[in-house]
DNA sequence: ATGTCATATCATTATCCACTGATACGTTAG
DNA sequence: CTAACGTATCAGTGGATAATGATATGACAT
């Protein structure tokens, strides 16, 4: 390994944090549910809730880390907030996963160190 | 909400989980660091350990978790086992991700929900 | 102003997971 | 066979975080 590579790994190092953030933010079932079910529309909390099944404090945390991870974005309506995705490629992200793992080479089902 | 859409929605949660385990193996920086080395070339344990300055029995469970994943794949040779991406589309969903960073509309330091 | 609804925050709990050190396994060289 | 090296596994530990129930905040209607 060259110098030139040592420096390159650690400037890489700078970007590692952050991406891993970013799909930790997507590496988590409720929140891919939550992101699901505003794929096709902007939704509010209760629409969530209802849609997802999951508790509402639960979705309110969840929504402010998707909303400070700046992977969607919200607009109050009255009492309402609706959120929806702030970015196209999100969706491309989550569809491009599903890819992978439609493929035969990727069957994450056989990993053993994320016990569903 | 349709009957429909809730029975979209439960089929949807089948692969919710395996998309939040793909999402969650490349959601750690150490995996990340790992898979960075192996972006160009591929690469024996020690040379893994070495370049991102990990313990080896780290390294050594990190790289059975994205094997069984089947985001790599191994190859014995003699002592050595080299490592490789197993899929180009890995690439380039690290570097779609990469992208979605480098807008300014996703700006994921601002997350409180994972402390770095 | 008060009650009601929608959303957000807080504290608690339980779980999961990354890292470390020690050690086992397998292969090659002498 | 034995030593040296590369890799994998194991047990223990600490830290992070998802879910829940209770509660606070904010907005609308009457």
């Amino acid at each position: 390994m060259t110098l030139q590579n040592i420096q390159d790994d650690l400037s890489a190092a700078d970007t590692l944090e952050p991406r891993a953030k970013l799909f930790r933010g997507l590496g988590d079932p409720s929140r891919l549910a939550i992101l699901d079910a505003l794929l096709s529309d902007e939704r509010s909390v209760q629409e969530i809730v209802t849609q997802t099944g999951l508790g509402q404090p639960n979705v309110s945390n969840h929504l402010r880390c998707l909303l400070d991870c700046g992977l969607v974005s919200r607009r109050n309506e009255g009492r309402f907030v609706r959120y929806r995705l702030a970015d196209r490629r999100i969706a491309d992200l989550i569809r491009d996963a599903d890819q992978l793992l439609a493929s035969t080479a990727v069957g994450v089902d056989a990993c053993r160190s994320y016990t569903d």
